[in-house]
DNA sequence: TTTGAAATGGCTTTAAC
DNA sequence: GTTAAAGCCATTTCAAA
């Protein structure tokens, strides 16, 4: 992938709403060059969507936790990942090498909840749980690296100075 | 927080960048109110932001594990989010009750990106580091649980349906 | 094939009710 | 919360490199 790409997907993952006056001019590419490449991102599948960051204090789920799950009975077939896709408690389900089969990523109301989506878990999927509870979080979802350097690309309009210009 | 914000912000975190006509039709309302209950929601910090859902396959990033880290040293202050912060293959930092200190999310492009991460995470932070790999995911980053049903209420195009005036 | 510039329709945003 | 109006942006179209 171009350089050139690889800082629009980066500007877009920071703010997803920019528009593409300002994406044109943090990358130093016209609106419609951009366009055309944010259109060619989308249909690649490069960019799969766009979505709005929400604060899960906010949202009354102040308590994350990680639940591992390895199935009662290993002879059964394994589908528990769409056993537990009507559960809006789970935001994320990876399967995963190691002792357990999935981890799983849940936002609850509180140690109630997190005890009766538990519960749900495994009676509906017929597995074991094993559950780390998030005490905090630093960081999350965090941009990913972006290698891309825009070399200075001559423009006629001058007034402003993208992000991303040699230091002068 | 009321029913008709909570579809929004479920709206919005399906797709960022609805525009205020679609999010207006949703959920019932007019275009201005929705803007306005937008603004109310992203100034209170329940709607952090706005991000692309990048594809992390064609970032070239296919790898993902999950990193739970402990202090070498116990007696050492524990700084090691901030001490590994620099480090973009890093999504997710928890910190998290239990055997580990703190859990992370990380991706890279292989295995080889892998081991020198690790390494660099564990000379950065002076810690312990136990890998699980991903081997795929299922889901990820869903939308949260919204307990605002109001589907059935959005108009096709009539101008003049006071939604929701009953008083009035 | 990709980029640059202009025009139109739609959207965002503000003000008044 | 609704309506209306003004300004800005997204999207298309076309010409040029």
């Amino acid at each position: 992938m171009e350089d050139i790409d690889r800082a629009i997907v980066a500007a877009l993952t920071g703010d997803g709403r920019l528009s593409y006056t300002d994406l044109a001019e943090r990358v130093g590419l016209s609106v419609s060059a951009v366009h055309q490449r944010v259109r060619r991102l989308e249909q690649r599948g490069v960019i799969k969507g766009y979505s709005a960051r929400v604060s899960f204090e906010a949202l009354e789920l102040p308590l994350t936790a990680f639940v591992a799950i390895r199935p009662f009975d290993p002879s059964q077939p394994d589908d528990a990942p769409e056993r537990l896709a009507h559960l809006p408690e789970i935001d994320s389900c990876y399967s995963v090498a190691g002792e357990d089969f999935y981890l799983l990523l849940v936002r609850v109301a509180g140690p109630a909840d997190l005890e009766r989506l538990l519960q749900e878990i495994r009676t509906s999927a017929n597995v074991t749980t094993r559950t780390t509870v998030v005490l905090s979080t630093p960081y999350e979802n965090r941009p990913p690296k972006i290698s891309a350097e825009l070399s200075g690309r001559g423009r006629s309009r001058s007034a402003a100075e993208p992000a991303g210009s040699t230091a002068g």
